[in-house]
DNA sequence: CAGTGGTCTAGACCACGCG
DNA sequence: GCGTGGTCTAGACCACTGA
């Protein structure tokens, strides 16, 4: 393990990629105590605040944790986590092994109806793209969705932006990352028409996901509505206890 | 605003409940952009790693966001988040301003079955207490939990830990604080059993919720198996974007 | 007691945004 | 060019842990 101080990447950036390498080689095991942060400055030659930085980001990501007076060690988890965090339906599909599609059910500019543009914060005579799909993995239906977003945070769109991802047109085009989402879930029961898109029987079980998402200075981007097949499609996070 | 430097309470805390307290308040409005972590430094008297300190924790909790070369600003979001995180069913009723409740459908003491060990990362012949609660809200039937939870963590239980806060147990126990839970959400349709326990009818909605939940050191404490009656309940949550 | 993480200082240079 | 946040230094004192 070695650092580079002349490379233009940070020096925090780089402790903290070969860490993570080493946790997941298995070098570092769970439970043992790392190197103390006075030890790594001393190796590296680097002040043990930059040592700290490194460390602390590790500690926030859930890859280590630290007891007072004690020492650093490696966190048991994290080894096998998805680690997925916000993502979309297609990085959703691809980290599940599965080969993600999407078929578009409808496409129109809409002017926001009131509910819309109170979740989204726009003005009220404010126009939306409303997009209609039905989500495929391995080319079996996965979902119905139905996306509302403000014409003012996408521009025109037209069928290459439904094929690629959506999320970087948008992070582009309003110069701003995306950084966080709200989303509600409910256990359901498919209509008649929900169950002909989704090749399931009417009343089998779905999940209902809303999701608004938002840039990182608090604006609602998009607001989608889907339909989960129950049969087909868990739901997988991780929660972080207090913040 | 003003800090306290003789205070025993960190300079960096005093300076994020100052600035939250702020930006509940509308004193600090949304996108507006704060004082330069230079000025506050001044303002103060005290260094700008320590204003710095303060502001990106700000940053990692969702209230800021910072542009490198223009500033740093108030996000817009998280003025009304319930800002969950992981809470238990006694928490999660109450910030949904329902009273929560509880009345215990059976209690053993019983060995692991061998899925139950691997999830748990126990030993094989271990013991584990087992749970099962209908959880009220307002007096009504909210869902069902069957709660599993190895014997080495929790030591002799009795009812009086049944009614206070488990997890509070568990931290002291342990020595050692609870950080993260992984759960998986599954939409089904109310089985004979969980109706009339739930109240509901057979076949109803009912979202289907397994969680386990880790120390800091990754070490796995309970699992717990529950089915929430569709008809009252919303499972609600923030995801950030990578990490 | 020595070693650890937690907090803090008073500087420094850089790349970036904006006028 | 000037102010911003991003990174970094070389120290310091504290409270806590464990032998």
């Amino acid at each position: 393990m070695h650092i580079d101080k002349q490379s233009p990447i940070p020096i925090y950036f780089q402790i903290m990629e070969q860490l993570k390498t080493q946790i997941k080689n298995g070098e570092l095991k769970a439970d043992a105590p790392l190197p103390s942060e006075r030890e790594y400055a001393e190796q590296f030659g680097i002040s043990r605040m930059t040592v700290r930085q490194a460390l602390s980001n590790l500690v926030n990501e859930g890859f280590l944790y630290r007891q007072k007076g004690r020492g650093t060690f490696v966190s048991k988890l994290k080894m096998e986590q998805p680690l997925q965090g916000l993502t979309s339906f297609t990085e959703d599909m691809r980290s599940r092994g599965m080969k993600p599609g999407s078929r578009l059910a409808e496409y129109q500019l809409i002017p926001a109806t009131e509910e819309l543009a109170s979740i989204l914060g726009c003005g009220y005579p404010s126009m939306l793209h409303k997009i209609i799909r039905v989500r495929l993995a391995n080319d079996i239906p996965m979902a119905l969705e139905a996306s509302y977003i403000p014409f003012d945070m996408a521009g025109k769109l037209d069928a290459s932006h439904f094929r690629s991802s959506m999320y970087e047109h948008i992070e582009e085009y309003n110069q701003m990352p995306i950084s966080r989402a709200k989303q509600e879930l409910e256990p359901g029961t498919a209509s008649q028409e929900e169950a002909e898109l989704l090749g399931i029987q009417p009343g089998a079980p779905v999940l209902y996901i809303k999701r608004t998402t938002y840039l990182q200075d608090g604006t609602a981007f998009e607001h989608v509505k889907s339909a989960y097949r129950g049969d087909r499609y868990t739901f997988v996070h991780y929660m972080d206890r207090v913040k």
